[in-house]
Parts: structure tokens; C-alpha cells; sequence
DNA sequence: TTTAGTCATTAACCAAAGTTAATGAACCTT
DNA sequence: AAGGTTCATTAACTTTGGTTAATGACTAAA
């Protein structure tokens, strides 16, 4: 077994019968990227899941206007591809970009689905991944509805602990839906109180 | 068969076998309510799932500051509940209120979880609930990020169309994120250009 | 070591949105 | 018919955030 981690993670959420796996396993293609590589561009189609062994990723999309919003950044361990578009079989509108050298290993769209209808395992991981990726995205709506932008930015700042180093403050400024000028300014009034 | 409207939804997602579909709807209790009256308040420990046969509803949460930001209106066809809190198996944060008179049936988190270990149809019928409740989240995000209020307002309208008699200015304008204020500024400068 | 690029900060100005309050319309309820 | 409630609108004022531009720190490349 090549990555037990995974496995492990797995077994978690479903009892996970070992011929499974290894199905699974064998279909893993490992990649690494250097800092400002690409995973994923927009207008890309070929659409693949991927787990971050080790390394830190921001997803975005750009607007009409050229300007950058970042969805979400992703670290050693979680899931990372065009989640969206995979669900929607569309070509892909966000861009995946590695902040730092990145290892992970990838399975393609079109390679796991049949995993679906192989065994019932799949569709409670399946199931299990979409629960998690919607509770994500709940706690932000939760965020933008009812925090302020300090509140938000403390938020982000306990999230990351040390990995805020690794993250520019006006990347933070696009992940919180406000500029990096209207950033500073809050961290610096708030830094005088 | 009571609900064949509800049968055929779900066996559009998957091949649903009657025996199982049977057992499913043995478990399901209507209810009917009137305007204003609540299906759902922030504390109650009893979580359902409910699908409305007809009539509209609103999901809102509370602030510190007893401030209500609605996270969602629903309508006929749709599933409604305190999801998140399901699936954290944690007491409602959302309180769900009848915005007209709505007829809908409902089946107790505790009734459908056996269901998952029952037949893998339920697993793929939970992933694809949890899929589409993700895809609405992103939307939303998506929304958030990108666009103006009067560009959001005008999304709502197209969506929502004849219902918009139904829901007051300002339940959209919380929806939106914004107060009323705000939003009957935006509407009339649009107006007038 | 110079040079160019990226980034955070600050200022000045403008636009958008929150707050409070007053007004009037529409709709109940009694 | 009278009274109360809810709601949308508008005004005046304040606060927050966007935009542009200048500056200086830091870093990477040549």
C-alpha cells in the first residue's frame, strides 16, 4: 500500500474492503508542482480529484473585469480539483495554483466514476465528500452574512496559524471579498486600539 | 403509491427499488401549516427532512445582536431542513417559517438513517443531495464575490419570477445581505436611469 | 551589486452601504 | 370606520470600502 494515510482517512468514513482500495490505489498518479505551477486552469476539461500529500494551493476564478477571487486555499491532506465542475461535467472556471513546491497524487473525473457502481463504499465517500464540501461553504456564507471583516480576517488567522506566513496579506484581502488596501486599513485601526 | 411525484425525483437520481421506495414513504408524515406558523426554531433537537408538496418557505438564522439574515427561501418540489445541523447532529441554528399556507411531508433524521445501511440507492440518493445542496452554496458564493447588488436583486427576480408578490422587499434585501434601506436606494437609482 | 518586481502601508478622494427617523400606503383587526 | 401594524421610500448623516497614487521594504533575478 503506497499511501496508507489515505486509506486510513478513508476506513474513517466507510469500512473500506482492501480489494477496493487497491482498485482504487492503482489508479493514483502522483505529481509535484513548483511554487506558482498549475493544476488547474480555466477552460482546462480534463478534470481530476486530487489529495495534497504535502505542499499549499489557492483556488480562484477571475471576473469579467480580469480581477482574482480567491475561493480557498488547501493544505497537506485535503481534497483538492474542480469540484463544481466535476459535479456539473463542464470545463473547468477556477484556476488551481500551487503558493509553494507541492506533491499530491491525482485520480481523474473519468477514472473514478465507475468506482461509483463497483461498490456501495464509493457512493458513502462520495456522499460523505459532498456533505463536507457543503458544510464548508455554509460556514463561509454563515461568515459573510454575520462577521464583520476584522471578525472574518481573525477567523482565517486562527484557521491558519503558522501557514499565515505563507499566504500574502492581499490574497487574504480577495479570500475575505474586500481589497487589499481596505485590509490594511482595518488591520491597522485594529492594531491601535 | 401516496407520492409518485416524490418517487420519480428520486429514481431520476438512481434506480430506486419499490420495496424500498415502500419503506421510505411508510415513514413519511404530513404536515400542514400556516402562514407565519414555524416548522423549525433554533434549539429544537428534533431534525427532519421535508420535502414541500406546496407553499413557500423562509430559512433564517439570528445574530448576536437578534438581527435575522435569511440563508434561503424554498418552494414547492424542494427539500427543506436544518441540513448542516443533520449532518453535525447538532441542535438547529436555523429557524424555518411558513411564508403562506404550505402543505409538505416529513421524515425524522432518525427514521432515514437506517436507510444508508439498508440499500446503496439511499447512498446515492444522500450524495446527490448533499451535491446539489453544495452546487446552490457555491452559486451563491459565487454571487457574493462577483457581483453588485442590483446584479444579485435581478438574479433573484429571474429566479424567483411570479413568487416575488409573495416575499417582502426586505426579506430579499436580508437575503442578499444588505438592508432595506440599501436595497430600495439601489431599485430606485436603477429605476430612473 | 544593481535592477526590477512584489507587496504592505498610507493618504486623498469618491462611492456604497449602515443608521436613524419621518412619512405615507396598504392591510389587518376590532 | 378607527386604530394598529407592516412595509417601502426618502432624507440626513456617518461609516465603511473602492480607487488611485506615492512610498518604502523586501526579494529575486541578472
Amino acid at each position: 500500500m503506497k499511501y496508507p494515510q489515505i486509506y486510513e482517512q478513508f476506513n474513517l468514513w466507510v469500512p473500506l474492503p482492501m480489494e477496493e482500495w487497491l482498485a482504487f490505489e492503482s489508479k493514483l498518479v502522483e505529481r509535484s508542482l513548483s511554487k506558482g505551477d498549475y493544476l488547474l486552469q480555466a477552460g482546462d476539461t480534463t478534470l481530476e480529484i486530487g489529495i495534497i500529500l504535502n505542499g499549499l494551493f489557492r483556488l480562484y476564478y477571475t471576473d469579467n473585469n480580469g480581477k482574482e477571487h480567491i475561493k480557498s486555499f488547501r493544505r497537506s491532506g485535503e481534497l483538492i480539483g474542480a469540484y463544481s465542475e466535476m459535479l456539473l461535467n463542464i470545463p473547468s472556471r477556477t484556476y488551481i495554483q500551487a503558493m509553494e513546491a507541492s506533491r499530491l497524487v491525482l485520480i481523474s473525473r473519468h477514472d473514478f466514476l465507475p468506482f461509483y457502481s463497483q461498490h456501495s463504499c464509493w457512493q458513502t465517500i462520495g456522499r460523505i465528500v459532498a456533505e463536507e464540501h457543503f458544510l464548508a461553504k455554509e460556514q463561509r456564507e454563515f461568515e459573510f452574512l454575520q462577521l464583520d471583516v476584522l471578525e472574518r480576517y481573525n477567523k482565517f488567522r486562527d484557521d491558519f496559524g503558522p501557514l499565515m506566513g505563507k499566504i500574502p496579506q492581499h490574497q487574504i484581502a480577495s479570500y475575505l471579498g474586500i481589497t487589499p488596501v481596505a485590509l490594511s486599513r482595518v488591520l491597522s485601526k485594529s492594531r491601535k486600539k
